[in-house]
DNA sequence: CTGTATCCTTCTTGATACTG
DNA sequence: CAGTATCAAGAAGGATACAG
């Protein structure tokens, strides 16, 4: 009776990515975000190069996959190591907290993916309803 | 040696979001983007009325609240649940399947927020070394 | 209360070209 | 190979007004 919020069910954490202010929230957008999740998606199966993650990642140019990895690097999600070869050779591999974070992202994941049946047979119902 | 992909660890599973033409990965966008990853989020405690939800989901604007529970409700995801009273009165909540992505929604919301100290943290590290 | 419709601004994204 | 710079198009989002 402490508290006037009683949504959560761990109230004292400090941050809350409900709350429009809170850092958190846009860390979880950088997570989540178009291509932020695929990125981790896939170097939670190994390091990648810029190139290979480029094709993995189907669709992303090279602009937002460099802003992203920027912007996980930054979080700390990502490490980024560059050999000074020539031609220059930079792998990119999740960090302790980026390997955590990317675990439950590929639990979503597949939780989606394993679920697209159901998900697609509601899309057609409710177009049906509204033709 | 059937697959040219070594890359998925489930590899007959017929959709993935690593596609860019897979319809997962326009759901995957559905759940994770800034308003639908909140909403289920919310929704994940009870079902809520369209005001509950906009107090809840702090920042989220009429328009796009309604936006957002309209993509979630077609994917399935999400029940809308009026009664012809007046005042009206909508009730929103998570289907089934709607329930099991949210759940690992909320992990992953969690270890963000319990991660953000060392997010904050890397960030102040890269900030640095860039001045 | 629960939305929809409209306008208008801002942010995001993709294409292209270029550098080390 | 691994990016950065620039620009134009489009999508996303917010404010406001209005309807059932």
């Amino acid at each position: 009776m402490s508290d006037t919020q009683e949504h959560r069910e761990e109230p004292d954490l400090p941050y809350d990515v409900f709350a429009k202010a809170c850092p958190s929230r846009c860390t979880l957008e950088n997570v989540t975000g178009r291509w932020g999740a695929l990125t981790l998606g896939a170097l939670h199966e190994g390091s990648l190069r810029f190139n290979e993650l480029r094709r993995r990642v189907d669709g992303v140019s090279e602009k937002m996959l460099s802003q992203t990895l920027h912007a996980l690097e930054r979080d700390g999600l990502v490490h980024r190591e560059a050999q000074p070869t020539n031609p220059p050779r930079v792998d990119y591999e999740l960090t302790p907290v980026g390997r955590e974070v990317a675990a439950r992202l590929l639990e979503l994941i597949h939780c989606v993916e394993g679920r697209m049946d159901d998900v697609l047979a509601a899309r057609t119902a409710y177009d049906a309803h509204r033709a």
